[in-house]
DNA sequence: GCCCTTATTGATACCGAGTATCATCTGACC
DNA sequence: GGTCAGATGATACTCGGTATCAATAAGGGC
């Protein structure tokens, strides 16, 4: 018996978010946010469809996209662009936001504006351009690998 | 006979950083140029490879990629990702910027920094993550839609 | 101008991410 | 418990991009 009845700490925002939106609250969904929260860092949908099996969490492969695509709309899950042109996701919250990735290990970190308001207008000025939106990804290496890459 | 001994304009550049890269300067990478240089605004592999067809400058998919990746390498050409997760290309010089792409007519401009270098030290003194590089795309309307849309 | 080496080409097959289809199933409300 | 719209998942497909490999051609040396 999987206790999803009680799905782990990380997840559970998830399915709640959910609940909330009016999206049906089902076995599969579960166990997508189940492998989400099971995730630290970006990951790819491939990653979550192999964790599906190797854990033992079945969730067909057009579901793991669906779900994914869901979580998206609602905030919960950004899609973002690795420099090497790959597509991956990372769970993160609904308001805007950047990401830091660590090249390394791949661990990251959101960070909220940081003066791109300004950035943003600063162009707007000199282009002409009306800005109505951004994406703007910091690629790096976290204080950890940074250290250890020194030592 | 094309006159492709002297290219158009536009293609001249790239066909001139061809050969100053040690690249061979070879006829379908003068026919992608050629093509790239009739573009404005971006552009995806597809877009090209329909123009070889439609404008009569042979070029295989193979070879459009392979040039497309080329001059990328270059820094004359640049990857980018939409909004809507396609990827795309633009032409562009070979310093580090980045550009403002209006979502209504396809257009994009280039800036340069912009304060950006600030806010890259920023995230660094926030996350003590050391910030390697970054992409920043911005997306808006530019005057002309934007005057066109409130008319 | 010709030859030779080697980079380039392009047809083809392939791969992986993501989407469409559609018969079957199931959550949630009555 | 019954109903039915929404969800599922097997399958087949599209599409962007890459690998293979025999054939071709650029361009430096003579």
């Amino acid at each position: 018996m999987q206790m999803l009845d009680a799905p782990s700490g990380r997840a559970a925002p998830l399915v709640d978010a959910l609940a909330r939106s009016g999206a049906r609250v089902t076995g599969p969904r579960r166990r997508v946010a189940e492998l989400i929260g099971a995730r630290a860092g970006h990951f790819t949908a491939a990653d979550l469809i192999d964790d599906a099996v190797r854990l033992d969490l079945p969730a067909g492969r057009a579901t793991v996209f669906r779900s994914l695509e869901l979580l998206v709309d609602l905030g919960l899950v950004e899609r973002l662009d690795l420099p090497t042109g790959e597509h991956a996701y990372i769970r993160c919250d609904p308001v805007h936001h950047h990401h830091v990735v660590c090249g390394a290990c791949g661990r990251s970190v959101e960070v909220e504006d940081c003066g791109m308001t300004a950035v943003a207008r600063e162009v707007a000025r000199r282009t002409g351009f009306t800005i109505e939106g951004h994406r703007l990804e910091l690629y790096g290496r976290c204080p950890d690998c940074d250290g250890a890459g020194r030592a």
